[in-house]
DNA sequence: CGATCGCTTCGGGCGCGGTCGAAGCGATTT
DNA sequence: AAATCGCTTCGACCGCGCCCGAAGCGATCG
């Protein structure tokens, strides 16, 4: 058996906590400079310098040089699937220690995860798009129905790109919810939007989001979902 | 950021050679002896009696103890859905060292994927079902239409677990022909379907898995698949 | 053009963890 | 009851790799 040493490979480099803290950042979706990881990962800069290049080589991560900044990004959604199901056994995993952490809340309520929205408010709205009948989901796929597609296009978000009606549905076990939520084409696509329409923004230096006073209206017409604080 | 220590303690444990080895022979879908595993991977017993204790105690590793043999088994579908994971990540890095290894054909002709088939052999059964327009593939998610259940049906796969006919299909990158095969409920129970009818067999020690006279006659009836040798 | 900044490379220290030999423990066999 | 077997625990060794200080390099700015 060959393959072992291969994911071994892939897995070290995941498994120290800095690079882990590194990816874990990169999951916002967005691209941060060497220092914004190094202070991320809690290491100093030539330090983080080592482990990004490391991720790098090994085709995880993929960097812009844009003047004297270079930016990393995760380099690709198969590394960021990667990442959501190592996060799942994690959080599946016995009690470990897992103390309360300032800031935890935030992210427990609403946050990004690679390329779509995660914490309670995700789960609330597949749950209210499950309830209304405009989606479908199962523990290894989904759909969006006929209502659901007219609806969300209503919403403004494209789904052209997703074929056929059925579209690129798939849920994602929310690792603090420990309940599915929507991912895919149709989970970026909807992130997308709420950024768009200024329902939620980022919060500094973390993967959670803040939902608006706009966002409060705004999620509560469109899936009567209301966010709590 | 906390997350990132959590997914580093897993990642680490699957990090090491060793382990990862116990692991990919785990994802055979069959539980395996203690001493199995050390051989699988490549260390003595009392070191891979200490890998495992590790497995088991995150949580990533069932033991069942049988008379004084102690039988080891992946904890659940998430840990192979995590290691299937990282493996579609590591074939798609930059060219790894990646040495011709014996054994390795057989891997890639046919093999199980934990739970169900991969290799050449489950790619053609995916692509003849698609073609067919028995099953509909995409990226992140999938279904089997009603001719579809009706064949698969038919061939006494029993799909009655899965809900409402669009029943739990995923697809799978398979890591050996960077293709997608099939995966979920559906991928699970025409694995179970392949040995009943005795279509295909386990090689030993490997998760390759063996076409039988029967299983050439039986794929091309079912699919109009003709095995490769 | 010198100063500053962002990032990387180099070098050495140090600790964690994988490894195996030897011994212990419980179940099975004769 | 003694011998064997499968597995685990203990103890010690040793090497890999994480880490940071110092220096180098390229881009930007005044």
């Amino acid at each position: 058996m060959q393959t072992g040493p291969h994911i071994a490979q892939i897995a070290a480099l995941v498994g120290d906590p800095a690079r882990a803290n590194v990816l874990s950042a990169l999951m916002g979706g967005r691209a941060l400079t060497a220092s914004e990881l190094a202070y991320h990962a809690g290491v100093t800069p030539q330090t983080a310098s080592s482990h990004l290049g490391k991720l790098a080589e090994a085709g995880l991560l993929a960097q812009d040089r844009q003047g004297r900044h270079r930016y990393y990004r995760l380099a690709s959604p198969l590394v960021g699937r990667m990442l959501e199901s190592i996060m799942a056994v994690a959080e599946t995993g016995p009690s470990r220690y897992r103390p309360h952490w300032k800031g935890g809340e935030a992210l427990r309520t609403a946050r990004t995860c690679y390329d779509h929205l995660a914490g309670r408010l995700a789960v609330d709205i597949a749950d209210a798009l499950i309830a209304r009948g405009h989606v479908v989901l199962a523990a290894d796929g989904g759909e969006v129905t006929a209502a659901g597609m007219a609806h969300l296009t209503g919403l403004g978000i494209d789904l052209g790109a997703a074929k056929r009606g059925r579209a690129f549905c798939r849920p994602c076990l929310d690792w603090s919810e420990r309940r599915p939520h929507l991912a895919g084409a149709v989970g970026a696509a909807l992130c997308v939007r709420a950024f768009e329409r200024g329902w939620v923004e980022r919060v500094k230096d973390s993967r959670a989001v803040a939902v608006t006073q706009e966002g409060k209206r705004g999620l509560s017409d469109a899936f009567g979902v209301v966010p709590q604080t």
